[in-house]
RNA sequence: GCUCCUGUAGUGUAGUGGCCUAUCAUGCAGCCCUGUCACGGCUGCGACCCGGGUUCAAAUCCCGGCAGGGGCGCCA
């Protein structure tokens, strides 16, 4: 186990409190129980070094309390008869495990492994893999099954955002940016319902609390579906996650909110989202933020500070369906019928916000082989280079729609964390691809 | 690509021209105390990002470089 502190001096008697995955405990040593050798190697080894203790579990003698106060309950601590060091930790150390300054972003993520052990962080990282966990037990009990799609493409398949380009053996190749094209294949051949958990690259210099340039997209695909059949889906799954981990996961979030409050930060509260989540189609959002006197036309972007207007009606998750085509990829489903009172062309494409930030997109797919040659067409794509994603739905597609979720944006949401890269083991981004 | 801000011991900070031989906390080292438990006490160690300039005097003001951060744009 790792010594997380132990007290000073040379006397006689000596307390560590050690810390493994599982917890941690004091170790009571004391001479003549242990070598002076022992006993020597107690007192002087430095935090963090890594020791083997051999002893017996034995009830702790209760803490002093001022008179009246009721004893706190029986705590147990091993009392040593052997220890053998294991490593010994340098000093000092580039930051502290258990100290009670800040340390910067920076540093933190420089020295990770260090950053880990803190307790609140290493909840973070815990509640991160229930996440998942939560998230993939929700999909399968719905009949999905887990798919892996290349993160290695051939063309910049979708326009929009930017792709690192690679190199791949004597030809260009980038780095995907989605699974969409892929996952819809896969519906394609009758898989279905399908998921995926996987890595998404892009090559935007954005530089804000939300955004990373490799980040672990939750991804759906299905069937036989509308937009509306997977907004369902997606709060079903996020009721799921929150209700999972509010009934086992307690102590995690306890763990960070020891850390928040000692910060005097509001502890965070699991409360588990009803269902269904509000919707407010984009039509909706932008009279809402047209009438909190804020001059933005059908058509626009819903900017961050757009959505701080939506936010104070809408705190928590909330979609926002039916965007303009415009505004949406050419794979996106729309129906002619549907426009706005002005006439624009509406699309089956839908966000998930939680507050100011977008947690998803999604949609109803385009199954319509010629639709979609002539949507290529009309964002100046040049249909011959998605022949191999055409070519798919060309023999018999069904209506199928899906979305993609950010994990990091979720457990930022989930843990309150004000910074992507707190949810991130190593992240990248506009500066740091190390370590 | 645009814009604003910041670089002080291992870490987090105080400091806005002389009171800086640079504050405090944490850490580290030594000593003392100790069935401690956020242990405590004493002593010590350790820093002004780099280069140039202004000035009698620069951590502090100016210029350049480097590094970092916030926000915007962009972003399925």
């Amino acid at each position: 186990m790792w010594i997380c502190r132990s007290n000073r001096g040379k006397g006689a008697v000596c307390f560590i409190k050690l810390r493994d995955g599982t917890g941690s405990l004091q170790a009571f040593i004391k001479k003549g129980n242990v070598s002076d050798e022992e006993l020597e190697i107690a007192q002087t080894a430095s935090r963090e070094s890594t020791f083997q203790i051999t002893g017996e579990i034995a009830k702790k003698r209760p803490p002093k309390v001022p008179e009246g106060e009721p004893l706190p309950p029986p705590e147990y601590e091993i009392v040593a008869s052997k220890i053998i060091i294991l490593s010994l930790a340098e000093t000092p150390m580039p930051l502290g495990v258990t100290d009670k300054v800040e340390v910067g972003m920076d540093v933190r993520l420089d020295n990770r492994f260090l950053d880990l052990r803190r307790k609140h962080i290493n909840a973070m990282f815990k509640l991160r893999s229930r996440i998942l966990q939560y998230g993939r037990e929700h999909l399968i009990s719905e009949g999905f099954g887990e798919i892996n799609s290349p993160k290695i493409i051939a063309a910049a398949a979708e326009g929009g955002t930017n792709l690192f380009p690679i190199k791949y053996f004597d030809r260009d190749a980038y780095l995907s940016q989605s699974p969409q094209l892929y996952k819809q294949l896969a519906v394609m051949g009758n898989l279905e319902r399908v998921f995926e958990i996987g890595p998404a690259f892009r090559a935007e210099k954005h530089d804000t609390y939300r955004h990373l340039n490799e980040f672990i997209s939750f991804d759906i695909e299905m069937a036989w579906a509308s937009d509306e059949d997977v907004m369902q889906v997606q709060e079903r799954m996020i009721s799921h996650i929150w209700s999972e981990i509010k009934s086992n996961d307690q102590s995690l979030i306890d763990d960070i909110n020891e850390f928040r409050v000692s910060e005097e930060k509001e502890p965070i509260v699991v409360n588990v989202p009803s269902i269904p989540f509000p919707r407010v189609s984009y039509c909706e959002a932008i009279e809402l933020i047209q009438n909190k006197g804020i001059e933005i036309n059908w058509g626009d972007d819903i900017e961050a500070h757009h959505a701080d207007m939506l936010a104070e009606k809408y705190s928590e998750f909330y979609f926002i369906p039916k965007w303009p085509m415009a505004m949406k990829p050419f794979y996106i489903f729309h129906d002619k019928n549907e426009t706005s009172a002005t006439g624009g062309q509406l699309s089956r494409g839908f966000d998930l916000n939680y507050g100011r930030d977008e947690m998803t997109s999604g949609g109803q797919r385009e199954h319509r082989a010629d639709v979609l040659t002539q949507n290529l067409i009309d964002v100046d794509l040049n249909p011959d280079d998605f022949d191999f994603y055409i070519d798919g739905f060309r023999y018999g597609a069904p209506p199928h729609a899906g979305w993609g979720l950010g994990v990091a944006r979720l457990l930022m949401v989930l843990t309150g964390a004000g910074n992507v890269r707190e949810t991130v083991l190593f992240p990248r981004d506009r500066r740091r691809c190390t370590p």
